[in-house]
DNA sequence: GCACTGTGTTGCGTACTGTGCAACGCTCGT
DNA sequence: ACGAGCGTTGCACAGTACGCAACACAGTGC
């Protein structure tokens, strides 16, 4: 859309990787060096890169801070924090929780295990889309045609002999879990992490975020996680009962769903 | 420098403050609407911002996505070594930086005291956890739930006299190091050993390193050791900033300050 | 029912703005 | 001392982003 800049926010991703010197990112950006310059100087006068003593660039505090906002303006986050934190306390093992957004499913907010051995994860992150079960609780819920065009869309990267194979698959998977309510990985992203995974419900009933409890099956066996699944539920309801009844900004809440259509 | 990039970038502290529309943004950028759109929409396919429900835009999870990574590229040895360095010029003695790795605390980089009585460490080995003060200064840190949970698990060598005798002490120790944001260790570990050590802190306020300066009470008595802590602080204060890319917006370069500012 | 305001969106001609080039200055390494 | 490699500067050109005006659409009041 616009060049100019839309060659400025590449370079973001760019420094993400580490820091760069001038040179790297012209190539990497396929541009002249005084050009790259500019753009590097306008994004450093917002705070967005900065210099370090070696004259490379590299990602700016600017940048954090603004991360920082935009994670804090999620305000499912900071509503199901507190009962994140409470499933962990009870079962002690991985606890996330995670959004739509853009095509993409996001990691939130985590609470770490209490384990040694703990899986990896990273907040913001996009999830493997087509295994997580927090991916396909939130997926199962979008509307039919919108869930194929997706399902025909994705890539189906196999990590493990369990991962979903093609959308056909994908497909079957998300009716199910839009039946049964709830969501499992078993060794579907890595070969030895089990999950199982609960949604969290707006006020009209849809999905708005999932959340889920990992574990590596050298702590617990699929069938041990499996028996968190009601605790999971009441955890996941809990949230969607504290998000829906706190919803105060519009008028009074209508007792029915849709009422009418035009 | 680049008025299409300012101005874009200029969009994101607008939308930190809170979900905004289009003639809003536009209002506030002083610029028509189809330029802002074209901005927001740039924005919008790097995933900077995103497009809720009502139409109105606000930070997208992208930008924490970036910041996450950006942290785990960065390399703290890298940015604290000159530090370390600058800081063995003018005390002497041996430097030390420390990290949390997997429940233990290693050395990751070393500046050699400059006198011929030298205190005994190698990189990459643990620490000493129950006394050393960089490894209190990061447990320190810890949530205090996982605090209490790792102090439970220790042993507590009877290193020396002064050593911490058990899990109580330590805790005891934790919070007053976390309270005074500093820790020593004064012959805790080896009889004759001082060190004063202080914490590095990452974007988000919490201890990712830590650093300290040792040395034999041959060399320095704890109080001189103790003399250095400002110096110390302000070591590790500055490898703060720098990890955490705080531009230096006016700050006057050393050497070769070509630029004149009005 | 209609007109009317308020959105967001599109196409287009203009000229402003970003571009690449070439030359410069600086710091290293040999 | 010399050259290689880097970042930096000024400039002429044209490519690109700009604002305008018109459009589409929704909600509101009459």
């Amino acid at each position: 859309m616009s060049q100019t800049v839309d060659r400025a926010l590449s370079i973001l991703p760019l420094l993400a990787e580490g820091p760069a010197d001038l040179g790297k990112v012209a190539d990497r950006l396929g541009v002249h060096k005084s050009t790259a310059l500019r753009l590097l100087r306008t994004l450093h006068e917002h705070g967005l890169v900065h210099r370090q003593a070696d004259q490379r660039y590299r990602l700016g505090a600017r940048l954090f801070a603004l991360a920082q906002e935009a994670v804090e303006n999620l305000d499912i986050r900071e509503i199901a924090h507190p009962h994140l934190v409470t499933l962990n306390d009870c079962c002690g093992h991985t606890v996330h929780l995670a959004v739509h957004e853009e095509h993409e499913v996001l990691y939130i907010d985590k609470v770490e295990s209490r384990y040694p051995v703990r899986m990896y994860s990273r907040i913001g992150k996009p999830v493997a889309i087509t295994v997580a079960a927090v991916a396909k609780l939130i997926l199962a819920d979008l509307p039919e045609a919108e869930r194929r065009t997706l399902a025909e869309r994705l890539d189906y990267p196999q990590y493990t002999p369990r991962s979903t194979p093609n959308a056909a698959a994908f497909l079957k998977e998300l009716a199910r879990v839009r039946e049964q309510g709830w969501a499992t990985d078993l060794g579907g992203h890595e070969e030895s992490i089990n999950c199982v995974a609960a949604p969290v419900r707006g006020p009209d009933g849809r999905v708005v975020a999932a959340m889920s409890v990992s574990a590596p099956n050298v702590v617990v066996t699929a069938e041990e996680l499996l028996a968190l699944l009601p605790v999971v539920r009441r955890t996941a309801d809990a949230i969607s009962r504290e998000y829906s009844g706190s919803a105060p900004a519009d008028q009074a809440t209508p007792h029915q769903g849709n009422g009418k259509t035009p």
